[in-house]
DNA sequence: AATAGAGACTTTACCGGTTCAGTAAGGGCT
DNA sequence: AGCCCTTACTGAACCGGTAAAGTCTCTATT
């Protein structure tokens, strides 16, 4: 990319035009002790006239803050555009980071590896002050590069996976065991769960928190469990195996791990012509508006995406400014009934 | 934020290590000339060891590249997450910007003001290489800014809205007759259509062009048009206003500017107790996964999201290179007949 | 043999800020 | 009056690169 052919107004003829050091005018700017109030407006009334404000480039490379935001997705494209939790936490890191004149740098990656590699470049290359981490998984090897590089970040994720970096995480076991019991009070002895990817740290402890809330139900129950991709089309499949078996041999309940696929759920059980809630109860997961667009529409665990994509950044900027390693739970998904859940 | 405790190395180590001076190693990095095959692999196997590429922030100051593209988009932040169509798009637009190692900088904004101050700002702080524009309105301010700034941008709407810029576009005023002489062809002589945000420019594009096509048809036909924000809730009101009037009053057929409100409109039909498509046929715009996880399935004017925000991104590519202004048209979005639409 | 020119580097001056060691002026204290 | 402290500011070095001009060597030409 070339250089710009629009003449650039740069501290100098600031200084210039307030009579004073550009020494002084990076003092002003950046609020330091050590101008007369006269001097710190007549600074900042050039300034404004000249339309000026500091290069974040200049600043960066002079060794003081980065003011951008990491954040590496690896998912598959497709997905992600469906996903409407990504974009809704990425508005809310977005609320906070405004406030503070930061803006995200946005990479979707391929590989975990590729990711690690990029968070490296970023770091080194300070195009970055820090980062969020997203979907860890089993090894994740992102603590120990954060680590060995220094690089603040904050981990989304409970701190089981998160390997001792600061993270901030949705309690999901006792949200599954909510669900679970819900549906149990509900009178349904059939349970199923249509999971996200095998892979993903936060899978598994729903999956084990299902299993484990089933378990400890009173008559007992039975369970099945199906991992997908978090896809609409792998919803769609595990929902039609899940209600292929005999009337007395299927779930009588689902949940789901995303609202897309809750969705597809809710499709197929049409398709097959059984009656959402009355032949099978669906529960979503993550409640967008989605959730309240279909009929009949879908209850669901609901969070507030936004809000949480916002504590993730408030916690960045905590980690960034020195703040130790912490934990930082949001509130637990809460249940909303709605038109896809009754009794049996 | 703060510095980092990392021992960085620069490209003073790489040099020292190779022998050279920074300025060879520049030269290397550059493929410029000047450099003999055995120096420059040198130079290369010592970066290779010492882990160091060159750092981008450095680079922009020093006047040459930046490898960073803008992209601010003001739409409120819950629409976004639902839109698949922004997702998808950007992941286009990545998979072009990572083959060149261009990152991506994404600022939700709350107004077109907003926007325009956030454009200066990046381009006068050398934060980004170039802009993609989108969601043009009537009298849009960008184009002149752009102009003013000498900031290469690329415009995604019909040339009509874009000022001059060049522009990427897909022709929806022909993709709207189509959609229209597909629905007259099966039969339909009452038509609706729920449009998006009036403000935006392709809004109106496809406004007249329904008015249009909806005139030309023989036998005449019966046309309503309802604007929205292009939310869900936004769509369900709309179809359920529309639906209200008596059978032989209402339309027969209606078409939705995304397939969010498409999705919506197919639930309003269930809860009116009609059926789709034998009561309503219901077709949809942009066509993401969703339109395939409906019971019955949704048709749609398709295009290729992806494609399109790669196109966006190549031509953005081509702008800040010098090319001159040009006028991109990517394919016309095709009807994708599915279970949605059928004769009345 | 003298000279020009090309090739391979090195030197140096930025880019636009931050930071820190000075410095000069003014005020309080003895 | 002399001394020490603040306070308010300047000047220069530096961040990690790029780019243009300068240096040195070696070969080809007249």
């Amino acid at each position: 990319m070339t250089a710009t052919p629009t003449p650039r107004v740069t501290i100098k003829d600031v200084a210039a035009r307030a009579g004073v050091s550009k020494g002084a005018v990076s003092l002003a700017f950046n609020r330091k002790p050590g101008l007369s109030e006269a001097t710190r407006d007549r600074i900042f009334r050039a300034a404004r006239e000249l339309g000026w404000s500091p290069s974040l480039t200049a600043r960066t490379l002079a060794g003081s803050r980065v003011d951008v935001v990491g954040l590496a997705v690896c998912r598959p494209a497709r997905l992600l555009g469906l996903e409407p939790f990504y974009m809704e936490f990425v508005s809310g890191v977005e609320s906070v980071l405004v406030e503070r004149s930061c803006s995200l740098l946005l990479r979707l990656v391929r590989s975990p590896d590729e990711e690690v590699g990029l968070l490296e470049s970023w770091w080194r290359g300070r195009q970055i002050g820090g980062s969020i981490l997203v979907d860890f998984r089993a090894d994740d090897p992102r603590p120990a590069v954060a680590g060995r590089l220094g690089l603040p970040v904050v981990a989304v994720g409970h701190p089981s996976l998160t390997g001792g970096l600061t993270s901030v995480w949705t309690d999901d076991a006792t949200a599954v065991t909510e669900a679970v019991r819900y549906l149990a009070a509900l009178g349904h002895r059939r349970i199923a769960r249509v999971g996200g990817a095998a892979a993903f740290g936060h899978t598994s402890i729903r999956t084990s928190a299902f299993d484990e809330a089933v378990r400890a139900l009173e008559p007992p129950a039975r369970a099945w469990q199906v991992a997908t991709d978090f896809s609409g089309d792998a919803g769609a499949r595990a929902t039609r195996s899940l209600l292929a078996a005999a009337p007395g041999e299927r779930p009588t309940a689902i949940v789901y791990d995303n609202d897309i696929m809750a969705v597809a759920g809710l499709s197929v059980a049409a398709e097959m012509g059984l009656r959402v809630p009355d032949d099978v109860s669906l529960l979503a997961w993550d409640d967008s508006q989605l959730c309240r667009l279909t009929h009949p529409t879908l209850s669901a665990m609901s969070h507030d995406v936004h809000g949480f994509g916002a504590e993730v950044a408030r916690t960045l900027f905590g980690v960034i400014t020195g703040e130790g390693p912490g934990s930082h739970p949001v509130p637990t998904p809460v249940l909303t009934p709605r038109g896809s859940t009754a009794p049996p």
